[in-house]
DNA sequence: CGACACCTATCTAGTAGTAGATAGGCATCG
DNA sequence: CGATGCCTATCTACTACTAGATAGGTGTCG
């Protein structure tokens, strides 16, 4: 069965850059990770900017996903935003990892104009559904105080990136969860 | 006077780190910029750990100044925690660079225990000189609902390293303001 | 004073190893 | 047959790092 070779790539590849970065990962790592040649993965990606590109783009529909899954289930805005901490604190996993959209934003340099495009229309799509959600919270009072639902989206994008960054640096969640305390608290039982 | 020739490699190497990332420098861009060979690099700083530490070591404490500076200059709490934030917003230059912390927390994995601690210290102090911020807020009334200055700092933190990373996938410091709009709006006159 | 010794800061030339990428071949299977 | 998927072998460019030499400054001591 070596049909499945492509999504085993991008599955370590994925992996790899969220936990060494760009520049950090090479073919040869991800060769021996599952067991074929260097060479073998130009086959499926001709160049590695179009391993990154594919990259953002699955990995950005999975998460737009899980995002409307969120707003589906989630039943009020204080909900959401739980929910949306949630996915980054899980990202983070325990220090080791960042969010691929993360880590690829600090190598931003290295990147194709493609993936650099790809990389901002995720923000966009994160910030967009944020301020769905912070809305949703003005009009449901389940958060307090919620300010202008674009500038609270814009400032919770910004909250659990750089708290993933944190927790990175000393390879634990603890640092995430300090930043995010005054947040949750805003989201009552939800948080 | 080749005397400061150290200095000038502490000065383009955390340029270039700034901008590219750890992985993402060499000892050949470095030795090109200004003007040696990569071997004579070797001879200032015995291996690229060395460079690295001696990059952090200096930031840290050039921030600390500024800090302090701003500590003793700064009449509220909320005018320090607005200089605070321009610290970040001016080492974004305009979506070209990062603070080096920010950019070594991502590239994590490649650095040495020992920057690996440096790297905590730095983020460790921030938290701490934003706690005293926030503690002299809560005293002066010069920030609206003030928490627990611990948890302040800690997103503080946190939201200014995540906007600066958003701020460089787009190489912009538009999305910068975006995110901390709110928290400058509680500042007041200060922000 | 001047000879010897050491130090600083750089050089040329090279090491082994790794990077991403390419060309062409060889199976397997519908 | 011919496409698919992987291989071997190779390429060029670059990685951090080392060895050994050299030019020029500085200090010490007879």
């Amino acid at each position: 069965m070596p049909a499945d070779t492509k999504a085993k790539l991008l599955e370590s590849a994925e992996r790899i850059v969220r936990e060494r970065g760009y520049n950090g990962f090479s073919y040869a790592d991800l060769a021996q990770e599952i067991g074929i040649r260097t060479a073998s993965i130009h086959y499926h990606f001709r160049a590695k900017s179009d391993l990154v590109l594919a990259l953002i783009e699955r990995y950005a529909e999975r998460i737009a996903g899980g995002l409307a899954d969120l707003s589906r289930t989630g039943p009020t805005g204080a909900h959401r935003i739980a929910g949306y901490i949630a996915v980054y604190r899980d990202a983070l996993r325990e220090g080791s990892s960042l969010c691929l959209c993360v880590s690829l934003s600090a190598d931003a340099e290295s990147l194709e104009p493609t993936a650099l495009s790809a990389l901002e229309a995720f923000h966009r799509a994160g910030v967009a559904w944020l301020t769905e959600a912070f809305e949703l919270a003005t009009a449901d009072g389940s958060i307090e105080r919620v300010g202008v639902p674009a500038s609270e989206a814009a400032a919770t994008l910004a909250l659990v990136e750089g708290a993933q960054l944190v927790g990175r640096a000393s390879r634990s969640v603890e640092p995430f969860d300090a930043a995010v305390l005054l947040l949750r608290a805003r989201l009552g039982d939800a948080g």
